[in-house]
DNA sequence: CTGAAAGCGCTTACAG
DNA sequence: CTGAAAGCGCTTACAG
């Protein structure tokens, strides 16, 4: 029919024919069946994305903000969780892609897991947020991991504490070795003792480990937390152990959450920009799905910030936001 | 070919051409074109969820949880954010239904739009979450939201309030207004002077009507606010107008949130199974899909509880969860 | 039990 | 500028 080139705005179709398909179009409601166009070897006009649980404070707001980039280009997304599982993750790859999808935005779970490599040189763009895959290379978006771990921790050495230790969950993802990576480089800088980071996994973990420590005569003055899980791990640990936040011991942790402004006392913490990584993540796979890019591959890497509130010691109205150095490092590499 | 009656598991193949054709199929990596095949008039296997906010406490578990049992079942799950807008959401729900997917989970943004007439009455499934459609019949999954709100007033009136004010954000909603209705149910029972609830929009807004309302010499002694937002809202404008939780005015909240626990004083609220919500509203879908009911429309109704902490007046250890009948009301709708 | 044919609803060259 | 033909990859009857 003259109606499928009406529908794709198709140079050669006269004023006059146009109008009459179109008034048909409305006429009998009809909509073109999508499966078929992609089975003519059509784009989908929908991607897949895969966080390790939806309902993570982060993840959720990356989710929202990669579904709204989506609908503005007319695409649809699949969501889905991986519960941090690599084998789920591969299930609904595996599905995503036959079904089809033209691209995936992708937060591994492991980012070493041998897949990856599969998927990396197969024929679906795929994008990272927030952990970019170890053992290949694809476009990724990410934050300043290091350089957010050293404005936490320089910032509680600035206070004067001493005894500053690490506290992880996770920890054998990239992105929490590298938050480790830059409290190393600023304890070590100050010429201060640089104890392991604890690692916390579950809540009763958490509670022995940290019961452990503050009963030890090495007991911190302060705590730097890498996620956001691991803060909020650490704040519950603490008022059951009755060790006052801010009082007792500073903390400052990585990865800011709305709700800390409500805790007593607020908690001041490494802002990550969620929304705009899932922004920008999304527009740059839907770029990609569209050939916009001839480069091989893009990483984006976006700044983050310390908020300030009074877990670290500081008082109400001592400092606002040291807003990080808006710079974005945009590299290409082969 | 033979190859799709043994994909499909047609009884008439041999086990020895079943065999080979599995082999070929491995060796190849043989996937299915999900495209061709829904074009032959196949379930797509995929279904659609549409929520106001994915970053909401409440919605990113119910995500969560819908995810987790459509994969169960091999589905993929479409996530949509309405933002609340009925014409957002129309418009997602138009993409879904041609894309195409075999039903829809919907939170209405407005159950009373009249779009919801035609979808109803459409081919698709639907099963709402949470806020039923007023001006339609379907399938729809929510919460006892009057008896809820009866627990939380009743709680407050047991401590010996006397001037409880409720307090609402999108008081639009259908299940607010019953949880408004359950506040005025109980304050009349108890013979206790019930104002108008006090609805709050944004933060300003907020923060002068509760500035207002406490100057004023009908100063509230107790809260119940009225959603999770609501309660979220209320807590920080309290803070800025340094009115003291638990000391100043006593709160209860309708909807639980985890972090309630890590708040001073912890926020006494009214327990929702989200999670429950989400997977049992996909599986009624998928039952559905499946004609596993002849039954015209399946109205399910969760129970919840009150969840005692310390915002109502409670020190730690009074009392535990008042655990809620757990009765489940399932009635058959003509 | 297995193959050949027709068709799902579109799009992409190819003729007029 | 517009129509007729062929094909995308599957499945569903229909013959063998």
């Amino acid at each position: 029919m003259t109606v499928s080139r009406t529908i794709n705005g198709h140079p050669y179709v006269t004023g006059e024919t146009a109008k009459k398909v179109r008034a048909a179009i409305r006429r009998l409601s009809y909509r073109p069946n999508h499966a078929a166009r992609v089975l003519t070897g059509q784009l989908s006009r929908s991607i897949g994305l895969i966080v390790p649980d939806i309902a993570d404070t982060f993840f959720s707001v990356v989710s929202h903000a990669v579904q709204e980039t989506a609908r503005e280009s007319g695409y649809l997304v699949w969501l889905a969780a991986s519960d941090e599982d690599p084998t789920i993750e591969a299930a609904q790859v595996e599905m995503m892609t036959h079904h089809p999808v033209d691209g995936i935005l992708l937060v591994p779970a492991d980012s070493r897991n041998g897949y990856l490599k599969t998927l990396a040189s197969g024929t679906t763009p795929i994008v990272t947020i927030d952990r970019p895959i170890e053992i290949a290379t694809t476009d990724s978006v990410g934050v300043e991991n290091r350089r957010g771990a050293r404005l936490a921790v320089e910032h509680l050495i600035q206070h004067g504490y001493k005894k500053i230790t690490c506290i992880a969950a996770n920890s054998h993802l990239l992105t929490v070795k590298e938050r480790i990576a830059g409290y190393k480089e600023s304890m070590r800088r100050a010429k201060l003792p640089c104890p392991k980071e604890l690692r916390v996994s579950s809540p009763s973990a958490a509670k022995s480990a940290l019961s452990e420590l503050f009963g030890s005569r090495n007991r911190p003055d302060a705590l730097f937390t890498t996620n956001n899980s691991s803060t909020i791990l650490v704040i519950e640990t603490l008022q059951q152990l009755d060790i006052e936040m801010g009082k007792d011991v500073a903390l400052v942790g990585f990865d800011d959450v709305a709700f800390f402004t409500l805790i007593t006392p607020p908690v001041t913490a490494v802002r990550q920009p969620a929304a705009q990584l899932g922004n920008i993540a999304a527009r740059l796979l839907l770029q990609r799905i569209n050939g916009e890019f001839k480069a091989s591959s893009i990483r984006t890497v976006l700044p983050v910030s310390l908020t300030i509130r009074e877990s670290c010691g500081c008082k109400k109205g001592d400092a606002g936001t040291s807003k990080a150095s808006a710079q974005i490092a945009l590299a290409l590499i082969d």
